[in-house]
DNA sequence: CCATTAATAGGCG
DNA sequence: CGCCTATTAATGG
């Protein structure tokens, strides 16, 4: 583990990236730093009073609900560099979510009211702020297209050409793991098996592992 | 090792 | 395609 600026760290975030050195340096105090959560390890859950932005220094994590029945939903994945929990830096919402790590990973993370005051502040901040909402939406509606118009396999497809296009890279790793992808695309884990294997029949991926190939 | 969890297979509606 | 069950693989202690 190297050292950890707390400018440096922030400003990975892309969130915060764009914005001059002399914005980072007034996040900074207000952030807190390098909190470990080991693999499996629950990071925020509803209730925990934590109402903050979090953001992903170092591993990944993925973000569900329970539904009335004990279900999970696996909503999305947080990256090195991922940072979630906007909405709440805006208004008091009480519908959180779980944040599971996916590997031993470090957070770092902002208070709500001291955001709030900083936004005041910094107008660089509100437009990346409006910036990266924009980012959010779009992919939120491109799930939701997918969802309602697309096979499963299609569906599949789909995702595994933007992981590959994001990694930048045509050999995709899941960090997820694929009863959790299944969650997240919609599907039965049966389903998932069956379309990966039919995908890979059709030669237009391999597989090994949680490692698949585009073809 | 054993025990638990994840992944795959096959049948059925 | 989802749901159920059985079998096998992977994981963790």
């Amino acid at each position: 583990m190297k050292k950890h600026s707390a400018v440096a760290c922030i400003g990975q975030a892309g969130l915060f990236a764009q914005l001059p050195e002399e914005d980072l340096t007034k996040i900074a105090p207000i952030s807190t730093h390098q909190e470990y959560f080991p693999k499996g390890s629950i990071i925020r859950q509803p209730g925990d009073g934590k109402d903050g932005l979090i953001f992903l220094d170092q591993g990944s994590a993925k973000i569900y609900s329970l539904n009335e029945a004990g279900k999970e939903t696996v909503l999305g994945v947080l990256n090195k560099g991922d940072l979630d929990g906007q909405q709440n830096l805006f208004q008091d919402n009480h519908e959180e979510n779980f944040v599971q790590a996916l590997q031993d990973t470090y957070v770092c993370s902002i208070n709500r009211r001291d955001f709030q005051d900083l936004l005041k502040k910094t107008p660089d901040l509100a437009i990346n702020m409006l910036n990266n909402f924009g980012e959010k939406l779009v992919a939120i509606e491109t799930k939701s297209i997918r969802r309602n118009s697309m096979s499963a396999k299609d569906r599949l497809l789909a995702y595994l050409e933007d992981l590959a296009k994001k990694q930048g890279r045509r050999d995709v790793q899941l960090k997820l793991k694929k009863k959790d992808l299944a969650s997240y695309l919609g599907v039965t884990p049966e389903t998932l098996s069956r379309q990966l294997k039919k995908l890979a029949k059709e030669n237009r991926i391999k597989l090994s592992g949680r490692k698949i190939i585009l073809l």
